[in-house]
This record gives structure tokens, C-alpha cells and sequence, in this order.
DNA sequence: GAGGTTTTTATCCTTATTGATAGGTGTTGG
DNA sequence: CCAACACCTATCAATAAGGATAAAAACCTC
């Protein structure tokens, strides 16, 4: 399997080609940064598996633009390197923007091996303190089965008079669940909610 | 190259693996329907490089739980097969609903075969009365550059003051953007108009 | 320059969304 | 039991969004 990965220092790629994903060998292709990437895919990016971004500013000035590139390039999973320092905040950023899985840069190889494994088999990854959690979208942002659901009406352009009549709900509690949702995702208003739940995956 | 084909027809397997994409041989699995695509492809779907959903059934009621069955399994290019009666307007449905590419049952294999290799680079593809037609979002439905400025903005979540602000226009200006973008879209309302924009990857 | 599209602005109105605050019911687990 | 939680409803208020119609300026193309 062959990784792309975007770095400027050899002691990342080397870490990467030493793991083992799914019990294959990685073959790393090196460029040095997200732009270099994205030009590299757009080429011919039919034989590269996977994408990691190795990113050193986590500002949200850099953040946006690390992703407005590379995210055009759909269909193949993206994962981020983020420092050691990097808060639960910028974690939940790069899964709102739609990394498939985060990791730290002080993660050793065989766990490397490991988020990158259940990354390819379509599961969000993330690390913490040096530990690999599946799916963290539910354990950083918890949303309840009824917030969910409104969620989904929200993805699919419903007015909450719509989504309250297709759970026999007043409008006044989808309201109030609406405003659940935008706050536990951070967003600015139901349309951000439905695009970071559509990059998240939280709805289909 | 390894295809998962859902469809009850051995002709159409048959044309399927009978195609070349992108020069080398073709693999096909096949399963009955939509919904066994999905299991399989939950079971293990490494090594499936693409699905093709063979639809008999395309009214409005019948595609939308087909695709949102299928679509959980992000990160493989998902193609359609319609019957030869399918009208431009259910086409831009299934792109819509987030398909890569749009095929019709009286394709020949050759022409299978290069819609499927421009899929798998990442394009999207339409066929009209047997004919390829690369990237159709544009045709079927254009926005203007400042359209699709506006959506883009839309898609952040930002509101109309805030994206006047930032091509500095009057929010009423925006406003009608947003109501072309909405009516060429066919869509519902603004968060409508930026998940089917996310879905046909007009935005990053 | 005539005809087309795009972009821009305006005014009027209706409806939807967001926010805050304050309760009520029901279930579950320590 | 009671604390925590999910869930539901209510009222009041401010702002945003949506829809219709009209028209002017900028631009491109034939």
C-alpha cells in the first residue's frame, strides 16, 4: 500500500514507511507540503491509498487553507499529523474538516500502523495521549439519538416545522434541539451544522 | 482493478468485466441489490476499487434509500447504471445523492470502460444518448462565477451580510445569488443548496 | 451597436431562524 | 431516593432568510 506524505522531516516519513498497515508494507512518497500534495494527486494519484498531512502551524488561519487544498482530491482518506501540544480543539477542527483520522506526532510506528489500518477500513481515528480511540466523533461532541435525528432533517434542507411534523413534535422542541446540535458542533448557524455533519459523517 | 457490481443481470456484469479501466483487466463481484453491496462492502471493502448500483426502479422514492444505503461507505467512487429511459433530470439526481458517475444500460463495454477509468481518476462523468460526457455537473446545471462565490460562502455557513461583505456588495445582491443558486440547484432553501453542493463537489 | 448574460441595487412583504428563559415529563443509575 | 439526563413545551423578542418585481450598469459576443 502506498502512503502520500506531505512532511519536511524524515524522521515522519520514516516512521510511516517502518509501520505496517493491515499487515502490508508502506511504501511512502515523500513531498514537502500540502500544496506539493495536492499537485502530486492531481497528476496521477490512482496508486496512492492514503494521505497524510504533517502540519506544523495549527492556527486556524492555517488549518482552513491546509484542507481547502487537499480536500478536492475526494475519495482517498486523509490523515493528519498535528505536534504534540495540539488541543482537543484542533482535533475536532481537522475532523470537521474532513480528515479521516489525526494523529500526534510523538505516536510510535506500531500505533502509526494501527489508526492508519482502521482508517483504511473507513473508521475515524483519533489519538489521545498517545492512545488510538475509534471513532472519536461521538466522544468529543456527543450528540443524543433525538439531536441526531433533527441533524438528519437539517442535512436534508427540512424546515423545523417539517422535521417537527415527521417525529409528531412541536416546532418549539426542534428549535430547541437545533440549537443543541449548532452549539455542540460549534457552528455558526444550521447550514454549517449540516456541512460539518456531512464532513464528520454523522449523517449519509 | 476489482469492481462490486449490484445488479440482478448477468449482461450487465457481463459488459462490466468484459471493460478495460484504464488498460488493465477488470474484477467483478456481484450482488443482488443495493442493500447487499453495502453489507459487503461493511464485511471488508479493501480491495473494491469501485461499486457500480444498477438501478431498475428510478423514481424519486426508490433512489433516495438506494443511495443512502450505499453512500455510508465513503471513500469508493460509486457509479450508476439507469435504464435508457432515464431522463436528465434523474441523472442529476444521482449526482446529487453524491454518485461519481452516471451510466445507461445500452453503453457498449468500451464506452463503460473509459467512463469508469475517468471516474476512478477522480472525475465525474455523465453518458447522454451514448455518449461520454466528462464533468456534466457544469452542463446540466450551470452557476455563474459569482453564483457559485456565493455558495461557497454559504457553504461556511457564513450569512448574506457576511459574504456581501466579503466580495463588498449589498446583502441584497447576495440575496438573489443565493435564490439563483437555490432554484438552479433545485434545492429546498440555503442548507439544502450547500449539502448538495458538497455532495456534487462543487465546493472544497 | 444590438442583443445577450451577468452583476448589481432597490423596495415591499412574509416566513424562518435564532436566542433567552422557564418550566414540565420520563428514565436511568448510583 | 435523588441526581442526572434526555426529552418536551411555552412565551417573548430580534434577526435572518426567502420571494416577487423592477431596473440600471457592466460585460461579452456576433
Amino acid at each position: 500500500m502506498k502512503v502520500l506524505v506531505a512532511s519536511d522531516l524524515a524522521n515522519v516519513t520514516d516512521k510511516i514507511s517502518s509501520a505496517h498497515i493491515n499487515g502490508s508494507e508502506v511504501y511512502v512518497e515523500q513531498v514537502p507540503d500540502c500544496v506539493q500534495a495536492e499537485q502530486r494527486l492531481r497528476m496521477d494519484g490512482r496508486e496512492i491509498d492514503a494521505v497524510v498531512l504533517h502540519l506544523t502551524d495549527i492556527s486556524d488561519e492555517a488549518l482552513k487553507p491546509a484542507f481547502a487544498t487537499i480536500m478536492r482530491s475526494r475519495g482517498k482518506p486523509v490523515a493528519v499529523m498535528l505536534p504534540r501540544e495540539a488541543s482537543v480543539s484542533v482535533v475536532w477542527r481537522c475532523f470537521v474538516n474532513g480528515a479521516q483520522a489525526v494523529l500526534t506526532e510523538d505516536m510510535d510506528a506500531k500505533d502509526v500502523g494501527q489508526a492508519l489500518s482502521l482508517m483504511q477500513s473507513g473508521q475515524r481515528v483519533a489519538t489521545l495521549d498517545g492512545a488510538v480511540i475509534p471513532d472519536p466523533t461521538l466522544i468529543v461532541k456527543k450528540l443524543s439519538d433525538r439531536e441526531l435525528q433533527v441533524l438528519a432533517g437539517v442535512c436534508k434542507g427540512l424546515q423545523n416545522k417539517e422535521i417537527a411534523h415527521d417525529f409528531n413534535i412541536k416546532e418549539v422542541t426542534v428549535k430547541m434541539h437545533v440549537r443543541a446540535v449548532i452549539r455542540k458542533l460549534e457552528a455558526k448557524n444550521r447550514t454549517h451544522a449540516a456541512m460539518i455533519a456531512r464532513n464528520l459523517g454523522l449523517v449519509s
